[in-house]
DNA sequence: ATGCTTACTTACTAATAAGTAAATAGTATT
DNA sequence: AATACTATTTACTTATTAGTAAGTAAGCAT
């Protein structure tokens, strides 16, 4: 892939997150990057195009990532999917999941669907690593490993928003709660 | 309060959560009421203002509702406050903390001042209710009064979130975890 | 009856939005 | 050397944005 459109979709990744979506424009990016409102548009036509290619690198990097893991121990596992939130929140990050979700219905179709991916597949993942370390023994709780990874799942997400409201460490508060199992 | 304010607030309140602060403009909110675009400016001169009202009516009705609710068991608070979340749930909606905290960093220092309140007041109702009904021998967890509200808190709104993108039920599937206590 | 206030409309502006067509400079291919 | 492809700029267009200034019709107050 070529540097000025990674430039492109870096910048767009991080403006989705501090922003929002509909928060940033093509003078946005352009400005930053010292190139013409055209180029922007020579790699994404619309918008949407730029958008798609945001989320379809998160669903990419998450698919490329995952099966590394594999020779880890589920608790390990679980830990690591925990910390790459925890990366995020001493940036006062959010996650794109958070970012584009409270939106979704203003995305386009092909949006949505990726959209629907990343979030099938990191709610899938965190389901599998629950599942199995039941069965080994390593986890213990009383509700079914899919309920437990949406809870998980939705706490991560929205700790990551309330901290950049209250700036009072939501996410260092609930870790324990979401690991002791 | 005016009636065409009315109409302009719970309007603009319904557009915040089905599109985000950005996702709507004037123009969508005079044609939808069949007023002119300068009748919008007329209640509220920039959209700071509107969108502060938005945030400030939510904690205004918080605040209204919170007392009357004293003379319950500290279960049946719990269980009325995971109830409005069910209540937005069931018609595909999001809570306004959600909508809002996703794009915080853009909005006005007023709107950023008052969505702060909002999530302190709610988050600071739910830690009254654990810690009273803890030590009053209702509920039964490890984690501080604290962290398992602001557990409860970010599951509670990511749920809706996620529930959107996914279609999946997420809030029922998450409920039992929380109320089970 | 007069002026004052409320609740708007009419008719704009200036800025910014996304998007496009055509030209150009540099690089690779034949 | 001519051709074509890639990455970009120049120079726009069209639509929408938030916002405003000036006017008006209806009601109330003196």
């Amino acid at each position: 892939m070529n540097d000025t459109r990674e430039e492109i979709v870096n910048l767009a990744d991080k403006l989705v997150r501090e922003r929002g979506f509909n928060g940033f424009s093509y003078a946005d990016i352009s400005k930053a990057l010292n190139i013409k409102n055209a180029a922007v548009h020579y790699y994404f036509p619309s918008k949407a195009d730029l958008g798609l290619e945001v989320i379809s690198r998160a669903v990419a990097s998450f698919r490329q990532i995952t099966p590394t893991r594999k020779h880890l121990t589920w608790r390990e596992q679980l830990d690591l999917f925990i910390d790459n939130y925890r990366q995020k929140q001493k940036h006062q990050d959010i996650c794109l999941i958070g970012a584009f979700s409270s939106v979704s219905g203003g995305l386009s179709e092909d949006m949505q669907r990726e959209l629907k991916k990343l979030a099938s597949d990191s709610l899938n993942e965190l389901t599998t690593i629950l599942t199995e370390g039941k069965e080994a023994g390593e986890f213990s709780f009383k509700e079914t490993p899919e309920a437990k990874a949406y809870l998980i799942q939705s706490a991560l997400i929205a700790s990551l928003l309330l901290d950049r409201v209250l700036q009072n460490n939501v996410f260092d508060q609930i870790e324990q709660g979401l690991t002791g199992i």
